[in-house]
This record gives C-alpha cells, structure tokens and sequence, in this order.
DNA sequence: CTGTGTGAAGCGCTTCACAGCG
DNA sequence: CGCTGTGAAGCGCTTCACACAG
C-alpha cells in the first residue's frame, strides 16, 4: 500500500498526544479526541492508521498504552539510534546539551573542522575531527544532525555519505545533494520565517491571489 | 488563482539559488538550471512562478537580478520584519547571536519569565519579562521565535497572541492553538529525526508498505 | 528554433459515507 | 447501537504537451 509522507509526519503527533494523555491518567481515546488535539478531522486519524494497521475497537475506541506501543512501533521508535552532531558552533553546542532525545536517541559523536575545538569536552563526549568519522560512524551512527554553516554543508554531507551514514538532518539553508539511499530531513527555519512573512502579507491565502 | 504553499517552501529555494548564482556572478539562468539545483522538475519551476507572473523572456530564460526581485518581492522579503525571541535557553540564546537574519529579519525584543535572566544582555539586546510583550509588540514585532520548554509553549503563545502578534515561529514539539489570523510555522527537529527513522526504516518506502 | 508560460491530464492525498465488528 | 476501518469519490498538486513569444 502506499502512505503518504504527511502521514508519518501526523503519526509523530499522535503519539505525542498519547504520551500527554498517559501522562493526563487518561486509559482509552477515541479518533475524535485525537483529532482535536492533532487538529485534524477524526477521518484523517482513521485513515492515517489505516495504513499501517487496525489498532482500535470498533464501537469503544483506542486503548491509550497499545496505540502509543504500536506509533512507536511503526516509527521506529522501539529501537536506539545513535547520533552525531557534526559542526559545534553555537547551534551545534546547544543540541549536545538537549535534554529532549530520550532513550530512543543517543549523542555518540561530535565533529568539527576547527582544531581549536578538537579534544575539547561537549554534552557527554568529546569533539573530534572530521578525519574521525570513517571509524565512528559504521555499526554505531546511523544520522547526523548537520550544524555547520551553509557554504561547508554539502561538504560535510559528502564526509557523512562516505563514512556510511543512514540519514541527515540538515540545518543548513541548502539542498543537499546525497545519493538518493541517504534520508535527508531540513530543518530550515529561515524558511520557515519566510513562509510566516509571506502568510502574513497574504491572510487571504486559498480563497485568491493576485496574479 | 489558488497557489500551493509547497510553491511557497520551493520559491524560497529558488531564490537563495538566484542568490549564490549572482554571487558566482552568473547573470542568466532558465528553469532547467533552477530545477537541478532545486531538485524538482523544469516543469515544476515554470509552474510555481507562472502563479504570480511572467518573469522570464521565451526563447532566453531568466535574469537572474530581475528574477531575484520579483522573488523577493512575492515573498515579502523586500520589507523589514521585526523579531521577537521568546524564551532565552540556550536555543533563544544561539539564535539571538545568530548572523543570518540579514536585513529583511530585525531581532527586537527577548523575552523570558525566569526573574534571573531578566535585565540581562542578550545579541543587541536585553532579556525583558513576558509582562512587557503588550508594550513591546504592536508596530514593532511581527513575528516571535518561540523557543520555551514544550510545557511552557501554549502559554506563552496565548501571550504572544494577546500581545498582537502576525504569526509564531514555534520550535516546542507541540501543536499550538491560536485564533486562524495567526500564523503559526513549527522547527520541529524531533519530528525530524522521527522521519528519519522511520525512512531509514522503510527504504522501500513508496512501492510497496507492509500491512 | 529556443525556452517560457499555461490549460488540461494525471495522480496522490484528503474527505467522505457507510460497511463491519464489537 | 457506537466507533472504527476502508473502498470510492473529490479535489488539489504535479506533470505534461504544446502554444507562443522573442
């Protein structure tokens, strides 16, 4: 069957508000209340469900424990993953000390050009050189969040794709050119202010636009 | 005319291209350039500016000046927006010091509810309480970058909202609700680590999903 | 003769109505 | 009888072929 990427992206949010509702004391939910929460239609819940399975009971609803064990399930989210932050300025220094990843996410590298960093301690480890990651990444580092600036990305991707890397989360404002098996996931929030000012001017967006 | 906002996320691709082809000084170019670079289609290009006009010259291609123009002109780059940071962790903080705003994106205000870090200087700044966002915000600040704690986002969102302002930058990994005339983008790099996951998961992904 | 601009076709995601199961 | 699960319809984005301008 095919799923549609939006899909997935809908799933990572339902299972965030299971967690809200398990941490709430709250046992069974149905497709309405997830869609509220989600704020999407309760048809959207079924079908994106639909996909990959059948987790509810018909006439009651969704057990609120199993329908989190399956989205972590399909997501991948049952197994540990580990991860590298390659360019250690401020950004990169930032998420080395995130609290956020988990179980399911594990900092087991940090990468760097500049030999004024290299040898110094970050979040858990230690920087490295980029020289580096041919003997860290394989069996041990599947993506790398991608924090150098713009004009050194592709460069570091090139490093990564060499060094066996599984996916990329690219922070830079660029698209990257990796071969078409390594994931790429851009998280560009100058963009993303874009799209907020480009809203803004064009509040009626969807009804018509000047041509 | 009804326009795809994914036709928004791709014209700011074209435009950082316009932008790094006059930077090698290239005065010229045509959809098919813009395409590979892009990553889409030729078609794809044409298409998306084709919503907002005719910028190009048949038989030749595109100026790569004129094209910026208009581009920067379609997405409202071409006016200055005021910022707002709301929340100075260390995210807030890497942001505040952050170069690549440019001179369309003015950081004006930082915000924080931590009595500690009020009073403190921040970028060209200094971290102002939350209570101060009513006086702050109308004429000045248009858009907010939202980087509190997840817990603490819809809170300070409905401030935001309160306060007047056009539309919210939310890096929480939360769906925040705002009345429909706010604009909300989220930078959700959990969510896109999940997706990476679970594309490195499913390589196959498109031809054929497991049930 | 070249590359843009665009109406129309194709296709994939979303929406829907209701069958199906508890 | 209630809410899920899903085939099918609807619709919007993408792809296309080609008219058209230079």
């Amino acid at each position: 069957m095919k799923v549609p990427s939006a899909a997935i992206s809908r799933l990572i949010t339902y299972l965030r508000i299971l967690e809200e509702l398990e941490a709430k004391g709250i046992h069974r939910t149905s497709s309405e209340q997830l869609a509220e929460e989600a704020q999407v239609t309760a048809f959207q819940v079924r079908k994106d469900l639909s996909y990959f399975g059948s987790y509810g009971t018909r006439g009651v609803g969704y057990t609120v424990p199993v329908l989190k064990r399956e989205l972590r399930h399909i997501l991948g989210l049952n197994r540990r993953w580990g991860l590298a932050i390659v360019g250690m300025g401020r950004l990169g220094s930032a998420l080395a000390d995130y609290p956020g990843f988990g179980e399911t996410f594990e900092l087991r590298g940090f990468f760097d050009v500049d030999p004024e960093k290299i040898g110094k301690p970050v979040g858990r480890g230690v920087i490295e050189p980029m020289e580096a990651l041919p003997q860290r990444v394989p069996g041990r580092i599947e993506i790398a969040l991608l924090t150098v600036p713009r004009e050194a990305a592709q460069e570091a991707a090139d490093q990564l794709v060499r060094a066996g890397i599984k996916g990329i989360l690219n922070f830079a404002p660029v698209v990257l050119e990796v071969p078409k098996e390594v994931a790429v996931e851009n998280v560009d929030f100058l963009a993303g202010l874009t799209r907020l000012a480009f809203f803004i001017l064009n509040p009626k967006w969807g009804e018509e636009m000047v041509g």
